[in-house]
Order: C-alpha cells, then sequence, then structure tokens
RNA sequence: GCCCGGAUAGCUCAGCUGGUAGAGCAACGCUCUUGUAAAGCGUAGGUCAGGAGUUCAAAUCUCCUUCCGGGCUCCA
C-alpha cells in the first residue's frame, strides 16, 4: 500500500499501481464521477496517471475554472479528431481551450475551406466519437519518434522542432522539454501532440456547441499560411451550457448598433463609406449632452478648451514623427499648391504648436489644454465595427504641460479626475493596467522614466486603484496607465488612459522659464477619458442597454392624453416640464392607449405620463415609469419634485 | 489587408433547382376616442447595393467594386 496527502491533511492508502482515478474513487463516488484531472504536488495530471508514494494529491472537478479549462482542452481534441475524419486531406495545427470554450485551426488542403452546414456535420462526428467513449491515452516520445507520429503533419513537425530547441513556450501544445513529446491518442487513427492533462475518456464531454468558423493565421503571422478555425464552448453540465448562450443572447440584444437603429440614434449608410457614422437628432441629443457635460468638467478642473483643424501640412506631422511612425494609420495626403496636407490622425501637435506661440512660464503650469478633437484614422478595412472602431472620430483629448517637479502631483489628480468623471457616467469598477520601459529602443533617460513610471504608480496606489504591471507595454515615449472598465453584464471596455510623453517636447522643442530663469523642458501628458467619444457612446448604449439614465435619456418624459379631449392638458403638463427643464413629447396619435404606451417603452423613455379625465380635473398625471409600477393620481407639481430628485442622484 | 458569410420596401425578413418581387411592422389616409406593452379597413412604397458578363429570359448563375457581419491580423 501506498499513502497521499489530501488538501485537508488528511492521508489515505490506496494499492500500489493505483492511479488518481482510484484516489478520487475511494473519497466518493461523486467525487470519481465529476473528476476532470488531478493536482499532484503541484503538477496537472490524468486521472490514469499511476499515484506515487506520498503525493499531495487534489482532485480537480468539473466545477473548477481548471476543471472546465480541460474539459474544452479536450473538447478541442475531440473537434481535431471529427474534422480529420470528415477530411482526409485536412492536418492541424494548434487548439487551446480559451474564454468559455475552444478552438482549434486545420489547414484542410487545397485551399479548401469550411462552409455552412460543415458545423453541423462536425458536431455529429464528435458526437460519435463522444458515443464510442475513447479514453484519452498519454504516451512520451522522443522527438525523432515524434516526427515519425506526425510525419504528414507540417504544422506539427515545426512545433517539434521548436519543442526540441528548447523554444517552444504554449501551455497546450506539447511538454516543452527538449528530450521528450507527449501525445494523446484516442483511437487507433486519432493521435494528437499535447502536453495535457486530459480528461479520462471522450464521454466526459457531454455539453458543448460548436459556435463558428473564421480565417486565422498560423501563428498569427498575416504574412504565413492561413489556416480554417472552428470556435465552440464547452460546460460541465447543460444548465451551464443553457446559461452560456442565454448571455450571448442578452449581449447581443444590447448591441449598439441593433439598438442605434431601433433607437433611432446614428446610421453608417453605405454611400458615406466604411467606418463613418452618421448621428441621427436622437442620438446627437445624448452626445451633446455628453459633450457639454465633458465641456464643464473640464472647465471646472482648470482645464483650458481649444479648438484645431482637422487638416494639417505633413511638415508638422513629420517633425511630430506621426509619419515616420504612424503613416499607415493615416488617411492618404492631399496635394495642394502650397504643400501637402493629412487629415490629423491625432491632435497633440496641434496642441504643442498652442503651447509653442508664445513663451511660457513656471507660473502657468501645468497648462491643461482640452478638445473634443475629431481624427481620422485609416484603419484597415476588416477592422471597422459599428461605432466601436471607425475611421473617423472624436477623442475626449487633453494634453498636459508639465514640469518634471509637479508631475507625480499632476498625475494624481489627473486619475481622479477619470476616473470621478467615469463614475458619473455609469462605471464604478475599474481595472488598471500600469505600462513600463519597453525592451529597446526608447525615448530619454533612466532617470525620467523611474520617475514618471513611480510617480503613476504612486498615483494608482493613492487612487486605491486595482492594477497589475505591463512590463516593457509602454509606448517608446513614456510609461502609461490604462484604465478598463467593467459594465453592466460584466464586459471589460479599455477607455481612459493617460500616458506620459518625454518625445514630443524634445522633437518641439518645448520649454519653460522656471523660477529660476532657465529655460526648461516640460513634459507632457496625454490623456484621453472617453477615448472616443464615439466608442465610450456605443459602450454606454450597450451598459444601459439602450436604458439611459434620466440625465442623458433623448427623451425624459412622453405624455399621453387618453383621448383626444385631454390634449391640451397634455401639453400644459408637457410645458411646465419644459419650463422645469425637461426633454418632453407628447404623443397624440390616433392609436390606442396601448398602443402608443408600447411605443413609448420600446424607445425606453424613462417615464410614460397618461393624462385623462380625472388628471385634468385634478391637476395630476398618471406616471408610467421605466421599469417601475404604474402610479395613478400624482399631482404635477409632485412628479417634477421627483425628476429633479432623480435628476440630483444620476 | 486575409478567410468565410451576407446585402431584396424605412425596419425585420420570405422569395426552391433562372420566367423582371411578397409578408409583418413602420409611413400615409379613413373609421374608432381609447386609463397603462400591438384597434379595423385602405393607400403608397423596391433599377432586388453598384457595375459587367452568361442566357430568349437574372433578385436567382459568373466576375469585379462598395458596404455589412464573424474571426484573424492591426491599433507608433
Amino acid at each position: 500500500m501506498i499513502s497521499v496527502k489530501l488538501p485537508d491533511g488528511s492521508l489515505r492508502e490506496v494499492e500500489d499501481g493505483s492511479t488518481y482515478g482510484d484516489v478520487a474513487a475511494a473519497i466518493g463516488s461523486r467525487l470519481a464521477r465529476d473528476a476532470a484531472i488531478a493536482v499532484a504536488n503541484g503538477q496537472e495530471v490524468d486521472l490514469s496517471a499511476a499515484v506515487g508514494d506520498g503525493d499531495e494529491v487534489s482532485i480537480v472537478t468539473y466545477n473548477s475554472e481548471l476543471g472546465l479549462k480541460t474539459l474544452r482542452h479536450s473538447a478541442a481534441h475531440i473537434l481535431a479528431q471529427a474534422v480529420l475524419e470528415l477530411w482526409p486531406a485536412a492536418t492541424f495545427a494548434i487548439g487551446p481551450p480559451i474564454e468559455d470554450g475552444f478552438y482549434y485551426d486545420f489547414d484542410l488542403g487545397d485551399g479548401t475551406t469550411f462552409s455552412d452546414g460543415d458545423l453541423e456535420r462536425i458536431e455529429e462526428k464528435m458526437r460519435e466519437i463522444i458515443a464510442a467513449d475513447q479514453p484519452f491515452v498519454r504516451t512520451v516520445v522522443d522527438p525523432s519518434e515524434a516526427k515519425v507520429l506526425m510525419r504528414d503533419h507540417q504544422y506539427k513537425l515545426e512545433i517539434i522542432a521548436e519543442v526540441a530547441s528548447g523554444q517552444r513556450k504554449s501551455d497546450f501544445v506539447a511538454e516543452a522539454s527538449g528530450n521528450e513529446v507527449s501525445f494523446y491518442r484516442n483511437s487507433d487513427t486519432f493521435i494528437d501532440m499535447c502536453v495535457g492533462p486530459h480528461i479520462a475518456s471522450t464521454s466526459k464531454l457531454q455539453h458543448f456547441k460548436l459556435m463558428r468558423f473564421s480565417g486565422s493565421y498560423w501563428r498569427g503571422d498575416e504574412t504565413g499560411p492561413s489556416l480554417q478555425r472552428i470556435y465552440g464552448t464547452a460546460w460541465a453540465t447543460k444548465s451551464q451550457l443553457e446559461e452560456h448562450l442565454h448571455r450571448l443572447e442578452e449581449a447581443a440584444k444590447r448591441d449598439h448598433r441593433k439598438l442605434g437603429t431601433e433607437l433611432d440614434l446614428f446610421s453608417f449608410p453605405s454611400e458615406l463609406g466604411g467606418g463613418l457614422a452618421v448621428w441621427h437628432p436622437k442620438g446627437s441629443a445624448i452626445r451633446n449632452l455628453m459633450d457639454n457635460y465633458s465641456r464643464q468638467r473640464h472647465e471646472d478642473a482648470d482645464y483650458e478648451l481649444v479648438y484645431t483643424p482637422h487638416l494639417a501640412n505633413a511638415e508638422l506631422f513629420s517633425k511630430s514623427g506621426h509619419l515616420d511612425f504612424y503613416a499607415d494609420g493615416m488617411y492618404p495626403p492631399m496635394e495642394m499648391d502650397n504643400g501637402t496636407y493629412y487629415p490629423k490622425p491625432m491632435n497633440c501637435p496641434m496642441h504643442v504648436l498652442i503651447y509653442k506661440s508664445s513663451q511660457r512660464s513656471y507660473r502657468q503650469l501645468p497648462l491643461r489644454l482640452f478638445e473634443l478633437g475629431t481624427v481620422y484614422r485609416y484603419e484597415r478595412a476588416g477592422t471597422i465595427h459599428g461605432l466601436m472602431r471607425t475611421r473617423g472620430f472624436t477623442q475626449d483629448d487633453s494634453h498636459i504641460f508639465v514640469s518634471q517637479e509637479g508631475l507625480a502631483e499632476e498625475l494624481a489628480s489627473l486619475l481622479n479626475f477619470v476616473l470621478d468623471v467615469l463614475g458619473d457616467f455609469g462605471f464604478t469598477d475599474f481595472q488598471a493596467k500600469l505600462s513600463t520601459r519597453p525592451e529597446g529602443k526608447s525615448v530619454g533617460g533612466d532617470d525620467i522614466w523611474d520617475h514618471a513610471t513611480e510617480s503613476l504608480r504612486a498615483a494608482l496606489t493613492e487612487a486605491n486603484l486595482d492594477f497589475k504591471i505591463d512590463e516593457g507595454g509602454g509606448a517608446f515615449y513614456g510609461p502609461k496607465i490604462d484604465v478598463d472598465v467593467k459594465d453592466a453584464i460584466g464586459r471589460s471596455w479599455q477607455l481612459s488612459t493617460i500616458q506620459v510623453d518625454f518625445n514630443l517636447p524634445e522633437r518641439f522643442d518645448l520649454e519653460y522659464i522656471s523660477q529660476g530663469g532657465e529655460r526648461k523642458r516640460p513634459v507632457m501628458v496625454h490623456r484621453a477619458l472617453m477615448g472616443s467619444v464615439e466608442r465610450f457612446f456605443g459602450v454606454l448604449v450597450e451598459h444601459y442597454a439602450g436604458n439611459f439614465p434620466l440625465w442623458l435619456a433623448p427623451v425624459q418624459v412622453s405624455i399621453l392624453p387618453v383621448a383626444q379631449a385631454h390634449s391640451e392638458y397634455a401639453f400644459e403638463v408637457a410645458s411646465q416640464l419644459e419650463k422645469s427643464g425637461y426633454r418632453v413629447s407628447v404623443d397624440t396619435a390616433s392609436d390606442p392607449l396601448g398602443k402608443r404606451i408600447r411605443n413609448a417603452k420600446g424607445q425606453k423613455h424613462p417615464y410614460v405620463l397618461v393624462v385623462g379625465d380625472d388628471d385634468v380635473a385634478a391637476k395630476t398625471v398618471g406616471v408610467n415609469p421605466r421599469g417601475g409600477d404604474v402610479e395613478r393620481d400624482v399631482p404635477v407639481e409632485k412628479f417634477i419634485a421627483t425628476l429633479d430628485s432623480t435628476r440630483q442622484g444620476d
């Protein structure tokens, strides 16, 4: 007998030659059933692996993240097996688990691609493999044997070569040891190179669905071979799978492109060209409120509002370096009689020109320039996506010129400002990232990098913000903080960025006169809060699912007279509300009341007021709030008071 | 930019293997005058994204272009 130590510290004896699966069974039949893999002495292992005497063992079930990851990884293998059976000429590349699921990349041979209906066929084949209850059997061979096993599979051979030379890093592809390559065999005909571990047998996979296929590149290299990828999702239970699919449906309902059409906010007329939006009156109304609010907050925080043009001479972008580093992202040049002009991809060079327009004194610093500046970037055709990625968009862009000595304090207050404004738009769950100096080429000495990076770190700490560090993730010109927010359904969006820049002040030879009368170089800080107003708007639409809070709703109150006789009173109430500063519409259509309520609700108006005989007589309204219960006979003044207090709370 | 799929009325979509288009909603008109999520009847509305080709005949087949979607890649 040998003994193993369980997570609770207890020892359990099992017979010699037992597997981790036997350990699970010895603990309990339910655990044995739910077990995916084991962790022995910190290593993930197959349940079929032999137990070592004295192992510290914990059984991993499908209820854990690790268990699910294993299940999804194994699902990818089963997918590969199915595809290779259905497409005998196909070969396979890699197939890792990902969030909520898995994928596998294939080369079907002769440029063959997947098409509609293939997912069903593959899924059916997978179910056959699952029904066959094939065990995942691990074998370890040396690289030369591995090459024989994979002789028909060029991508696997490339991986073997990397494994042999110790270059391979991926967790899911192969054993990262120079002399051993591990494989998992499911049947006589299917074997895949893989580090594992895997579920005990194919029958453990029950609740999965193939989602979509798409193109991909081998190693993500767009100059390399094109592969065909299939994505799937897999879960431990049927209800988990159903919940996942339901979440996807709910997210689809919030899609800002769909709501943008339904709520008549904006559109992308094809006549206009890709990635360019027109804003309809209701969308514009919301955007205008956002813009005004943003400007007000900036003015209150001692920013100075500026405007700059949409075009600039090539020399400006040459001097700023954009033509060297960013030309691919810029719209093509326009030749004019007095030179070459470009639509601006960024506002910073123009703000620099404002700084340079006069001699600056230390007394003026920090100088904070702010603009809702519209820029144009030539995004590649396949990348544009609703309002989230457009070719023309407006940045809530600020450039702050500050002395080295003033940098730390400025960054700290800047971060608080950013978080405060984001909070007003309904975001309270933040995750930040601090990106430090990149390897290789970068501008500026160690001292200024260290100082700036430490100042950013201090700002994060002071703001009590959760952050991770992206070592070497900064731009060549300075370190930065990115702020992500979580939306109402838990999705993360990167919105704000605070970037220190040592480069532009050099390029433009910026200076200020210090207290001691010396010429000194200021540091520049780029800061976008919403980032792109368009994208931020899209995120807000999805965050609120179109149910904009009172202060942003394009129509705040719609008033419905029960019958035409009540129209006059409806308009009276409307004008009272308008006098109190609310956006109101009156629907006097001849449609039945129920229909008009439905319309107003469909447009997600925060309040629907119904007025009839009783209301005319008593100067009241029937209040039907979004997401609340109807309340009859509410005096108009009382309703306005309710609005006022809600607006305060927003 | 790459792979796959798509584009038919304002919106959502139907239109099988070729025989020049339909529905629901919306719009407009008439009737109904309504108390909390879809009243009835009628009218109008489409060079089937654009262009070229095959064919006696193209929404339908082929090619090109534009735009959209899902990914890949990209986002100094």
